[in-house]
DNA sequence: CCCATTACCTAACGAATGTTAGACAAATGT
DNA sequence: ACATTTGTCTAACATTCGTTAGGTAATGGG
């Protein structure tokens, strides 16, 4: 099998793993627990990933990727402060709500990263952050948004996105989504 | 030693393990680490628990109580429905300021009890979340609200109030509670 | 003074865990 | 046709886990 199937493969893995981290959380969550639900048997996912931390950490990085990616695409793009805090959001949200599994897992099983990864993640998500802060001081500057404590606002906004990850269900797509 | 010393060594214990619980997960914190933190042996805490899930069910169901207790005293003391919730939510605030180990575990570990602890759980919960429903419709026969979805409006309150576990920090007591 | 209780200890158990080694069949390339 | 790579298997490993059994000091009431 060629370099297709065994990219699919391991994005299968990474998946079903998301999938059981976000159910039952990474350390509750077994390599045989992960191969039955693959079908395999444990020993087979060593041929694709060399532990059980190196999934959690494509699970973690691969969002954070997405999320700075975006983040950083609407401050590039867009001009007003509003619209890009507007843009953040709803990339934020398209980002959670397609991704559902990887997405509670970047969001809650990451402190299960040990180190230095631990410290890289958590710069990361500090960066991703630190964009919604540039937007809001922007926001400021134009005179559209308060002077307000930027750091604590940027975590509500976040908190309050995040939400979703608790109710969202797949079956409510479009059913429900916010018009942005 | 007596009874006296007995039932504060049992809280200690709870204590410490809410700690590890929120710390480092359930599922992540051995009995060894824990008895560690106590300065004993993990054996040792068998003769105070007869196991680790005891533990996680006095962290959930002794925060479960205090919560729904506070919340029937509001729907039972107050009359208008708008104290009522803004008493609800300021007794919310307090009960996870003041006890900050053993609400994370009450809001996040939860999940780690097996059956059937689980489900009785999880209707504490929900009799905790329907106090709120009852507040909302109260305010919204009382003209003061509106006529919203319910079980959603109790969700985004609760999610949007439990974010001050995420950033609410011992040191910052009282520098910038909420006055309500 | 003795006996029961309290709170801990050491030692060990069986089960589960993450992981490795080595074999094997199927597919692929030459 | 043969050799290699790919993906899986079985078997086993060392370690850690939750937990139990049995022992041992210290405490305190009769």
């Amino acid at each position: 099998m060629g370099e297709i199937l065994n990219i699919s493969r391991k994005e299968q893995i990474v998946d079903r793993a998301a999938k059981l981290f976000k159910q039952k959380g990474f350390a509750a969550t077994s390599m045989r627990d992960l191969a039955a639900e693959l079908g395999i048997e444990a020993a087979s996912i060593y041929y694709h990933f060399k532990s059980k931390e190196e999934l959690l950490e494509k699970v973690c990085f691969d969002m954070a990727d997405k999320f700075i990616t975006n983040a950083r695409e609407v401050n590039d793009i867009y001009f007003n402060a509003e619209e890009k805090l507007r843009m953040a959001i709803k990339f934020h949200i398209e980002t959670i709500t397609e991704n559902q599994n990887q997405s509670s897992v970047f969001l809650s099983e990451w402190r299960n990263l040990s180190e230095p990864k631990l410290k890289l993640f958590r710069q990361l998500r500090q960066q991703y952050e630190n964009q919604f802060t540039i937007i809001l001081a922007d926001g400021e500057k134009e005179d559209i948004f308060d002077d307000v404590d930027k750091k604590f606002a940027v975590l509500s906004i976040l908190s309050t996105i995040n939400f979703i990850n608790e109710w969202y269900k797949v079956s409510l797509i479009r059913l429900c989504m916010i018009s942005v």
